[in-house]
DNA sequence: TCAATACTGAAGTATAAACTTCAGTATCCA
DNA sequence: TGGATACTGAAGTTTATACTTCAGTATTGA
């Protein structure tokens, strides 16, 4: 399925690169400009623009660019979407959990 | 960064495809098996198949086969792992939320 | 028994993703 | 002013992904 592209889509698909992921891990502890961001990252600034474009889009990460610096800052929205759809989807599998939870008390009852 | 495909990145990129996304909002409602998941979808057997083996591999999914029919059910572990790295990850744009929060605060206390 | 059913496996294709390089364009500051 | 800094844009490459087709293999049930 190629087409309809959603947000929920985006937003997995930006946390599934490790790269991103190590982006905002290190945008936790402060902002940051694209190239200080790129110092540790073994690729070049080009790619670590464009992986930034990527977390801006999905709402995971802000930027702004004040002179010839762009400062990169975690975002909540993204964040927040994430939250939402595990919200949206916990009942189920909190379900299940309970229906796990009751197996194990009633073997513990009678063993 | 194509290497070091640990754990969360898969799980990340398997719900990062709706059709993926489909399959488990499908397999919430009952189990099922492969050939009834895909009836609603227009791709093959075939492809319907290769999802599920994504979605059993990040632990979102549980498959049985039984004679010739394989059931598949809703998993808890992946769900799981994935409410762990929010629990990981959540601190953070917590205090973010709360300095938002503060700064609505403050703008309702002095407009 | 034998045809239908329910997958399974191997192999190929087309699009998308994650890079790269190279050539700009603004700023900044000595 | 002029050279370093900090990106930005366009275009190309390579690898992965989401499919497909086609050819099996077990199972099931009339």
């Amino acid at each position: 399925m190629k087409n309809s592209p959603i947000d929920t889509d985006r937003l997995f698909h930006a946390l599934g690169d490790p790269t991103r992921r190590a982006i905002l891990d290190r945008l936790t502890e402060r902002p940051m400009s694209v190239s200080r961001l790129a110092e540790p990252l073994e690729i070049t600034l080009t790619a670590v623009a464009q992986h930034l474009q990527i977390l801006e889009e999905v709402g995971l990460v802000h930027t702004e660019k004040l002179g010839r610096v762009r400062t990169c800052r975690i975002e909540t929205a993204g964040f927040r979407a994430l939250e939402q759809w595990i919200r949206d989807h916990r009942t189920v599998w909190e379900r299940k959990l309970d229906q796990l939870g009751q197996v194990l008390a009633e073997e513990d009852e009678s063993p």
